[in-house]
DNA sequence: CTGAAAGCGCTAACAG
DNA sequence: CTGTTAGCGCTTTCAG
């Protein structure tokens, strides 16, 4: 009852292996007599037989499998990303390989070495720092890759979301609010969407009609609360802002604590806007306005691109960049004259 | 510099394949001489060979890879176990292959096919269902397997939390605090957990000198925000309680919504111990005092067993169950006299 | 201690 | 359209 093999259906079939190989290969159409396919696959059928990937793999040299990295796998983001990802890559027949680099390039340069040596055929990552050796040198030998949400130097097909948009629409929607003075609690350096971020808030403010100052900018050591607590303390204290651009929700989650702690309300005394609609943004005190990116489907494009790549390496898989919404919720309220300190 | 076989290696050492093969083996001990050894080991690293685990999956009828089953990735319960899996996996040199039921008995089962497909080599299950035929199945087959936090009701090796003496700790601070009247949400009916649980909630009571009611108990239909919400207006509306044990953190954060839309506060008048201590639970308006789980350990112990099991299939892994530990914020707080409605 | 040979399960190339 | 043959990379007999 366990192990089945290609031979045990040919036998059942009444044929040759290899022609029961083709048979159950839906690939090769019209090369197998319809007769001759219907008994094969009805004999695979009721015998419960199943490929086994090894013997293929070891035969065709590809192991129906994609290498998954990201960056923490605790961090709430990531979880949907994983999830649209496995489900395209299972669609397909393949499976992915996940892991986390705990944000340490030489740890995510070890996954990659583990995931090769595990011959995947493509990669999803979602990891990469700005500047990546090992992600570079991958690229570089013209293996099946794409990017998610964060990018490299070296160009490589990746999907993105539309921040720019989405920051955009945050900073329209405080000035309708009355915000002028808008302030910006940035991720950490060194990752590509930190400076996007950055520069689409200080693009975002212009086109407003607010002339950015630096003072309004600090930034935060990591995409976390406790640094984001940290960084939003100093913001604070100049006492300049009446609203707080965070460079993603797990900062506002600190910025938050940081307004409380200083005596300030939110949204009375001081807006906030997060960014990615973590599932605990609205379980936030107060409920967290902030700009939603579509992670799963960020995940399952990334997906699509890879296996693209992989059936034929030379299709230039172009970079995506997938809408924004902003979600309104209680973070943020209309200016308070006398907030100025 | 791609396609590096034992050959390589072999010729690049002087010596036959099957020689390298077996000097490249750390589990025989003298059987190849020590210069032969040396010899072999500084061509593979000069070379950077890699076995390749297809060929030598094919041989040795194994797949160096355990199938890892969670209920729901996106719950963040889960995440931290299955990053203990993979660890403990990983220095062993398996690899965990990562799904997620979604709560349903039938995908889980399909997602098993899967893995048999993919040959692995054992299970790691945390979304296995009270009765579940799947994993019943695949466990009277002897195959290593090791439920999480989960049980069904074969008998199976598992790794679980001692929820009772959490449970027992949390009605004791309550106890304390001067509250008689506690009520409990549960999860919903079918999961081992929920019915777990609720008996220890009965038990503790007891233990506490407190003799528990009917009508102090309601069911969540799942472990999530918006059906604890649902549930605890029904416990609410009674008005009998002074404070509730969530059945887990989601509940949870659906009973603080509850409390506020009724108009109450916690933990003025009513207070609210959760299970989990999910990294939510510190970022909740109150803090929320919670029975901590060590999540990443519970899934390290769990790759322990069933690699115990893969090496030696009648090694009979023992269940175990970790320690928890109460964590003291500030949904909970003293009883208040008038409280009672 | 090492070499030779065989074969894991599968499919591609080559007949027929 | 189907059978034959061969070999993917590795390890494990079996000889020596």
């Amino acid at each position: 009852m366990d192990r089945l093999t290609i031979k045990d259906v040919a036998r059942a079939a009444g044929v040759h292996p290899a022609t029961a190989s083709r048979a159950l290969d839906p690939r090769l159409p019209g090369r197998i007599s319809p007769a001759t396919t219907e008994r094969v696959v009805r004999a695979a059928a009721e015998l419960g037989y199943v490929v086994d990937p090894v013997g293929r793999s070891l035969r065709t040299q590809r192991s129906g499998t994609v290498g998954v990295l990201v960056p923490d796998l605790l961090n709430p983001f990531y979880p949907p990303v994983v999830r649209g990802v496995q489900n395209v890559l299972r669609e397909h027949g393949f499976e992915g390989l996940i892991a986390s680099t705990d944000n340490d390039l030489r740890r995510g340069a070890e996954l990659l070495d583990l995931f090769r040596a595990r011959r995947c055929e493509g990669y999803v990552i979602a990891s990469a720092g700005r500047r990546d050796a090992a992600v570079a040198a991958l690229a570089g030998q013209g293996v099946p890759m794409v990017l998610v949400n964060r990018l490299t130097e070296v160009d490589v097909p990746s999907v993105t979301s539309d921040d720019a948009c989405g920051i955009r629409n945050a900073v329209t929607h405080l000035r309708a609010l009355g915000h002028t003075a808008i302030g910006h609690v940035a991720g950490p350096a060194g990752i590509s969407v930190t400076g996007t971020r950055a520069a689409a808030y200080r693009a975002a403010l212009r086109t407003a009609g607010i002339t950015p100052r630096p003072a309004w900018v600090v930034r935060a050591g990591q995409y976390t609360a406790a640094a984001g607590e940290v960084a939003c303390r100093g913001l604070l204290e100049r006492g300049e802002v009446t609203a707080i651009l965070a460079g993603n929700d797990m900062i506002a989650v600190g910025c938050l604590a940081a307004i409380a702690e200083r005596g300030l309300r939110c949204p009375q005394d001081v807006s906030l806007v997060g960014i990615n609609n973590m599932p605990l943004a609205e379980w936030l005190r107060p409920p967290l306005t902030t700009v939603a990116i579509a992670q799963e489907e960020l995940g399952a494009q990334a997906a699509r691109l890879v296996l693209a790549r992989i059936v034929d390496p030379r299709a230039d898989a172009g970079s995506v960049a997938l809408a924004t919404e902003l979600i309104v919720r209680e973070s943020t309220g209309p200016v308070r004259p006398a907030a100025r300190s």
